[in-house]
DNA sequence: TGGGTGACCATAG
DNA sequence: ACTATGGCCACCC
């Protein structure tokens, strides 16, 4: 029985909860999820995000800079620029531009 | 037991 | 903008 494969799904949830356009960075789910975890524990789930049945949209999921620092783990090294151009959002040089504009806080937008 | 690594973060200079 | 440092925690030698 592994701890960390219900905080992989905890991660999971909340990115999917990402509405579309907008991002969040890894540190901010981990101290959604209580940080008993470091944020290196969530890059660490969404390393292993592909081989879930459910999708995650973990291209919504970036660096506390919004860098695309996650670009090399997709299918191809621009699908992540190129998802989240289709939802709108500019990104240059790895970096999202207007980052703070996109950003999604689940401390803020889920709590009640 | 210990060292190196990582889709990280914060602070300091 | 950059480097350095310490913390984080699971994984793999």
């Amino acid at each position: 029985m592994k701890q960390h494969e219900d905080f992989f799904q905890m991660v999971y949830e909340v990115v999917r909860l990402i509405p579309k356009g907008r991002v969040t960075n890894y540190g901010a789910i981990a101290k959604y999820l209580g940080a008993a975890r470091s944020s290196r524990m969530v890059g660490w789930a969404m390393n292993a995000a592909h081989s879930q049945k459910k999708k995650v949209p973990a291209h919504r999921v970036v660096n506390r800079n919004g860098e695309l620092t996650g670009k090399h783990h997709f299918e191809t090294p621009f699908q992540m620029q190129e998802l989240l151009e289709k939802e709108g959002i500019v990104i240059i040089k790895d970096k999202i531009k207007n980052f703070n504009n996109h950003f999604w806080d689940p401390m803020k937008e889920l709590e009640l």
